[in-house]
DNA sequence: GGTTTACGAAACGAGACCGTTGCGTATCGG
DNA sequence: CCGATACGCAACGGTCTCGTTTCGTAAACC
């Protein structure tokens, strides 16, 4: 019997280590959350950190671009259940995520890369946006609307102006807060001072 | 008569080209304003689209990192009239100024180094943000204050919520607007926006 | 065992910048 | 004119990263 599954040809010879390709990403994305730009980013430092030879890189990825738009991928992005009892409770919950998220390195090197290098590597950036941050938006934009169907919020309501207020206020804090760590009362803060602006 | 004016003692030779310092100083900013991180600014880029050698530079500056200093330190903040008439005037003053600028590729160099290499150049940061960034937190903490005491705002107001407010989305806009150019009436919206949850 | 492919390590030549130096010229004061 | 200094330019040796190649070994198949 050949060894054909499913119609796919085994190829002959050592089988690709799906342990260095894993190293690969995590060294990258470790590189880029320490502060590193996608242009300081070195093959050689990747290759060195992951335990692995510039070789096995370049036998995958022959951009750099291509192994960061991998290794940018496979972040996900998990949002909080939405309990949907309240406009308020919703909102709390999604902002929190992004206080909780914004200490941790990968989120912070998403964040850099995201303002950092967005002109720079405009299709790294779509294929990002696409993946990672569009489903937050979604999220949030259902919640408002939901609460503008259901009377919590104004009808009148310029739902881009109030997501534009809520994120760019976290990214805001995010940024320039004092001390790194933001204060866990934060979601509710900003929320309440956003919403008593949306309410009818 | 000696040439000594005011007791400074002119020294002997030729005098350093004043032109050529503001080159440099253009150049700098120019290939920052196009995108260049500070780590990826080369002397010798800086050199060439100066029209200058690099001795003219090194003669000038140790470091890469005093130059950058040197030449953001050029960048004044020059803040708007402010009528004083109401805290919205002045506040779409301020906010229509920094959309104004956000425009302009010095403004975007700027936005730029403040964000990206925020954490990797420390000193410049502190340097750049006492010069630049503070006056206009001042000047808009300053009309706040003067709406919560003549009772145009809330008396029980957060005052840097309600900075991080303004400021965040003005940010967010100008990172990530449609189109890069904002609208015309985009301070007017903003302020409105926010204002409506200040109001007592 | 034999073949085939992947692996990590090391070395390569090419190119970019570094910071410095030497050269001929330009511009100041005396 | 003379001495002093700055200028633009070109070249230097040194370091770093690039992407490639070679090497001996490891892991899968026949």
């Amino acid at each position: 019997m050949s060894i054909q599954e499913t119609g796919t040809a085994r190829p002959a010879g050592r089988p690709r280590s799906e342990k260095a390709e894993k190293a690969i990403i995590e060294a990258t994305l470790d590189l880029i959350a320490e502060g590193m730009g996608v242009s300081e980013l070195t093959i050689e430092a990747i290759a060195s950190r992951a335990g692995v030879g510039k070789t096995t890189i370049y036998r995958r990825w022959s951009n750099k671009e291509d192994l960061v738009v991998d290794a940018l991928a496979t972040l996900k992005a998990p949002l909080p259940p939405l309990a949907g009892a309240s406009v308020r409770d919703d909102l709390i919950s999604l902002v929190d995520a992004m206080r909780q998220e914004s200490g941790g390195a990968r989120t912070r090197c998403v964040m850099n890369i995201a303002l950092n290098e967005a002109d720079r590597h405009p299709q790294l950036m779509e294929r990002f946006l696409k993946r990672s941050v569009e489903p937050r938006r979604q999220a949030m934009r259902a919640v408002i609307e939901r609460g503008v169907a259901s009377g919590e919020l104004r009808a009148d309501l310029d739902l881009d102006m109030g997501m534009a207020m809520i994120t760019g206020t976290m990214m805001w804090h995010s940024k320039w807060a004092p001390a790194g760590d933001l204060p866990p009362d934060l979601a509710e803060r900003v929320v309440d001072a956003v919403l008593r602006g949306m309410a009818p």
